[in-house]
RNA sequence: GGGUCCGUAGCCUAGUCAGGAUCAAGGCGCUGGCCUUCGGAGCCGGAGAGCAGGGGUUCAAAUCCCCUCGGACCCGCCA
């Protein structure tokens, strides 16, 4: 028999036993649902029943006797996949599975279906876009925001492995401050050489620019100020200081390019006007900012499209924010929200009352937040007129909605605030069901140890960087290990292996928490890395390729505890992967591939697969292999990992 | 000041949402073994925490509630 859950099938096994026997027990007494755990001794068994302490305290019996009757009237021969059911503890029933058929039904299952084994699919698929990664296209992807394509792009798998339609989005940010500076830095520099990535050049030019406007902002605000000794100042002061010393580095180390962009810049007056008003005319749609910012948007994107397709990740849809402001969708938005009770003018300045929408519909609870917090209010629209990150956010919603009935954003967990004022201004146009189904997947970051990395003040290490230093490192690895194999083999290894170091330290972390950026820490080769999986993956295609095909293996010959528990493993991953893609959790499949690698490598060591003896014996072993060998693939494929064959 | 999140051995991490078993799980590092013909990026063993601290709820708390401490993030006419 084939089963996509074999683990599922015990659990169901185990389930009905105890029901049919509490009803014999107790016609008369209800149970809402029977509470079960994994147990974490291999003598309690593959799992367990705390439903009769629940019991014995509203009987006012022992637990004990109470799981002793239980375990009396189950009869396992009723329950294929049932051993034995034994009494523990204070009152714990241990179901103990029947390992030949579990053995059977599992590694059969997993040959059989193959790359389809624990994708278990769900009963209600949906049309799902995940948005992810939505980088600035004013800058390389630094490694501080790497998690995000790696986690996006993970959840993305998983998602669609259960069934999903999924749809990947990039969500161009193309308008805003941040892109008229690089390119009003960019059109003083028409013909200047550089060797490397667009997105590289254009991130340097972006910190450069903003250096000089920043600080040249500063130094008038300070001017301006100067009779008075506030604090203000002092901020003011202790903020220009830092600017003029990220000045000096970026002076020292990109001398020319510097001195000929400070050049052009002085020639202009009002820098901060400048800037603004190549926002506002971009955003207008006026042909000459187009010109400018569309320009180098598109260098970078490629630049960064490039990074993203060396690491194996793509996207079905590129959104450009700028759509949203030139075809009216902004503006139709703002005049629907004017409709509502919970938007107001203060002066020029359009505000979203973002409170009172939560107090009407009742939602703090549901946000999480305390009745009495006071949610900030969301800005619209500028005195100058132009719209806000945020704004624009919406229509995009809106426009994702009508191409998906759930949205997950993979977005940074400092925009926690913005996406929640974001669902509130869609509850607030009425959307009510379009913001429940609006998630807000928020991850933290990778840290450089002391401080966070920053586009604007040119502290950042890049992904490319990351990379490059990831397969250079790995093929160091493969020459130490396998210098025997040719140069086109030892490369295409280190890629595999060296990019599956990095996405399996990102991806294996609980995106909640924050990761500290080492190089030992990113790309390491031993325990607990891809690497790690990788090897064990190789190790099981190298005995399949030595092995004869196995036709019918009989797996009830797997009887040693280490069969048993890669079995047992195997048998889990449905019930992981179900885990993971519902919770959105794309850690716990990392942790899985571990484990398995983990028993699989304990099971190599112990047992031998192919000349063990007699044949029927290996046969069952060498079947154990193959179908490890699937699953280590399945697991590592949802996390973008490739399982070599060899390395 | 207000809010959200995090705090598990020297270090990194799982377990916390859906509370359970007198060894709290892995990895790094430390340490003692294993070159057993299927790949040593490996395997077997040892030492090392009682889950930030304190209260509470419960038959049962790392897990739930409250308080305190420490850290991160947010509270922009930035994104």
């Amino acid at each position: 028999m084939v089963s996509n859950n074999p683990f599922g099938d015990f659990r169901a096994n185990c389930e009905e036993a105890l029901e049919q026997s509490l009803k014999k027990l107790y016609p008369s007494t209800r149970f809402k649902s029977l509470p079960f755990e994994v147990p974490l001794k291999k003598e309690f068994g593959e799992l367990a029943s705390t439903a009769l302490f629940d019991l014995g305290k509203n009987l006012k019996i022992d637990p004990r006797q109470l799981a002793q009757q239980v375990a009396d009237t189950i009869s396992v021969e009723e329950h294929p996949l049932l051993r034995a059911v034994t009494v523990a503890g204070g009152g714990y029933v241990n179901f103990h599975a029947a390992f030949d058929e579990l053995s059977r039904t599992t590694i059969d299952s997993v040959r059989s279906l193959d790359a389809e084994y624990g994708h278990v699919k769900t009963d209600r698929p949906l049309k799902l876009i995940v948005e992810h990664t939505s980088a600035n296209p004013i800058s390389p992807l630094s490694i501080g925001q790497a998690r995000n394509p790696i986690l996006g792009d993970a959840l993305a798998r998983i998602l669609s492995a259960r069934g999903h339609h999924v749809n990947r989005h990039f969500y161009v940010d193309d308008v805003g401050r941040q892109t008229a500076v690089v390119a009003y830095g960019h059109s003083k520099l028409q013909d200047i050489a550089f060797d490397g990535k667009p997105d590289h050049y254009l991130g340097l030019i972006y910190t450069l620019t903003s250096c000089i406007i920043e600080t040249n902002r500063l130094k008038q605000e300070l001017e301006r100020n100067k009779d008075s000794a506030s604090e203000a100042t002092q901020q003011l002061q202790k903020q220009l200081d830092e600017w003029v010393s990220i000045t000096a580095v970026l002076e020292r180390k990109h001398r020319s390019l510097f001195k000929s962009l400070l050049q052009s810049l002085s020639k202009d007056q009002n820098l901060e006007k400048i800037i603004s008003d190549l926002n506002r005319e971009y955003e207008l749609g006026e042909e000459r900012a187009k010109k400018l910012i569309r320009r180098v948007c598109e260098l970078s994107l490629a630049g960064i499209k490039e990074t993203l397709s060396k690491i194996d990740i793509t996207f079905d849809s590129w959104d450009w924010e700028s759509t949203f402001a030139w075809n009216s969708d902004v503006s139709k938005v703002l005049k629907a929200l004017k409709d509502t009770e919970y938007v107001y003018q203060e002066g020029p300045v359009l505000e979203f009352d973002a409170d009172r929408v939560a107090d009407n519909l009742g939602l703090k609870s549901k946000l999480g937040l305390g009745e009495d917090y006071e949610i900030p209010s969301l800005t619209l629209v500028r005195a100058d007129g132009t719209t806000l990150y945020t704004t624009r956010d919406i229509p995009y919603s809106l426009w994702k909605f009508k191409r998906a009935d759930k949205v997950i954003n993979v977005v940074g967990l400092e925009q926690r605030l913005p996406q929640m004022q974001l669902r509130l201004a869609l509850w607030a146009l009425g959307h009510s069901s379009k913001a429940k189904n609006l998630v807000h997947f928020a991850h933290n970051l990778v840290t450089l140890p002391g401080y966070k990395m920053s586009s604007r003040r040119g502290r950042y290490i890049t992904l490319d960087q990351v990379v490059e230093e990831a397969i250079k490192r790995a093929y160091e690895e493969v020459e130490k290990r396998s210098p025997q194999r040719s140069m086109k083999e030892k490369t295409a290894i280190s890629k595999i292996v060296g990019i599956g170091a990095l996405k399996y330290a990102l991806a294996e972390v609980d995106p909640i928490k924050p990761v500290v950026f080492t190089w030992d820490r990113v790309i390491n080769f031993e325990r607990n890395s891809a690497p790690y999986i990788q090897y064990s993956y190789a190790r099981a295609r190298s005995i399949l390729r030595k092995a004869e095909k196995v036709e019918k293996p009989n797996c009830a010959l797997l009887v040693k505890p280490i069969e048993h528990d890669l079995v047992l493993i195997l048998a889990r991953y449905p019930e992981v992967f179900i885990d993971s893609a519902e919770n959105l959790k794309p850690n716990s499949i990392a942790e899985y591939a571990n484990l398995l690698a983990d028993k699989f490598n304990t099971f190599y060591n112990a047992l031998p697969a192919i000349r063990a003896k007699p044949k029927e014996l290996s046969e069952a072993r060498v079947a154990l292999v193959e179908a490890t060998s699937i699953v280590l693939r399945n697991a590592l494929n949802l996390i973008g990992i490739i399982a070599p064959e060899r390395m």
